[in-house]
DNA sequence: GTCTATACCAGGATAGAC
DNA sequence: GTCTATCCTGGTATAGAC
């Protein structure tokens, strides 16, 4: 198998999957049709079903990305140094995700097309999933350093602080897409100041 | 005009939405075709064609019903007495919510299509709205007879508060619908053990 | 691998009879 | 007002040439 080709590959997929993306953050997964995508890419119907199967194999290959830069994003905060409070975590989180992906429209997109498909759903669940792990992860540590708690101990509270920052989390993004005038800031201010520490 | 014909055109408007909103909740709105929503009511095309003047026409209107019971609960608890702490208040809306509606399932849908959907998001922006409102209500209220703060006070304490508590609820709504083994009473002990009192 | 042109189909909406 | 049968648009996917 030649592996110029194979390189190619990926290299159009990531190509046709941002056009994408630029599309269906602008009208939906479906208002949006193969021939916008065709148009916002530049290439041809020919050249996309070449390397894309369907459409719903295009949707949820942008699903995986969107989702998995958010992963990323997760990951990262774990070896921040140094570690700021928990009640800060969230904003770090949040104007991380905007930054990279602009508005979290696509998100709350993804949330409603996840309910029905279950696919999407497995990858929405697992990123949740990673997220209140990561969350229980920092806090743990947190309580650790700055209140002298056994690591079980320190835990247990992770584990009762989680859901809220993980709902936080969720309500900004969809407060952020759905309010017109959603102060990022603002929220962000009101939230930490509310949060455990 | 026949007055008894306006009585049965509601009614018919009714019965086709409650076909239409069980039909969305298990398939999704695009997934539905017109020949679910036929099937499910048991009318014919024709029939619905002469209340409704379209598919989009029926969203809207299945929408507006489901939000619009949203919009009913919340008043309700402002009434509520003895007034429980703001703490548990997350809880009577969202259980009253579950109780009414079964599954969150179809607001998560529907806040999807409100990122693209400029009327969606006009119904699904008001309703935020609402329930600030009524949160801060409640939690002034609550300030002013518990801990005894003058009027201007408590309010801006409420205010302080509220974006909070609306991200609990959204955190509440989207958690229950995409988390297979969502617990809500776990969640609601959790939240409300953290939330301000 | 990629292009254009097109086959094919799902599904929303309507016509016309009753 | 309601029914059935059907029209027709929009949109996915493919065929065949290059």
């Amino acid at each position: 198998m030649p592996k110029v080709s194979e390189e190619y590959r990926t290299a159009k997929r990531a190509e046709i999957a941002g056009a994408a993306l630029r599309a269906f953050s602008r009208r939906g997964f479906h208002a949006t049709s193969m021939a916008d995508i065709i148009a916002e890419s530049g290439m041809s119907a020919g050249a996309i079903y070449g390397i894309f199967s369907s459409k719903s194999d295009i949707v949820f290959d942008v699903a995986s990305r969107v989702i998995g830069g958010r992963v990323h994003d997760i990951s990262r905060l774990a070896d921040s140094t140094p570690m700021p409070p928990p009640s800060e975590l969230l904003g770090v989180l949040m104007r991380g995700m905007i930054g990279e992906l602009g508005s979290p429209a696509i998100l709350v997109q993804l949330w409603g097309e996840a309910v029905t498909d279950l696919q999407l759903r497995a990858l929405a669940s697992g990123v949740f999933d990673r997220l209140v792990s990561a969350y229980r992860a920092y806090i743990s540590l947190w309580q650790q350093r700055e209140h002298g708690l056994d690591p079980k101990a320190a835990d247990t509270v992770a584990r009762e602080q989680t859901p809220l920052f993980l709902a936080a989390s969720q309500g900004f993004i969809l407060q952020a897409a759905i309010f017109h005038d959603f102060d990022p800031e603002f929220f962000l201010d009101r939230v930490a100041r509310h949060l455990p520490r």
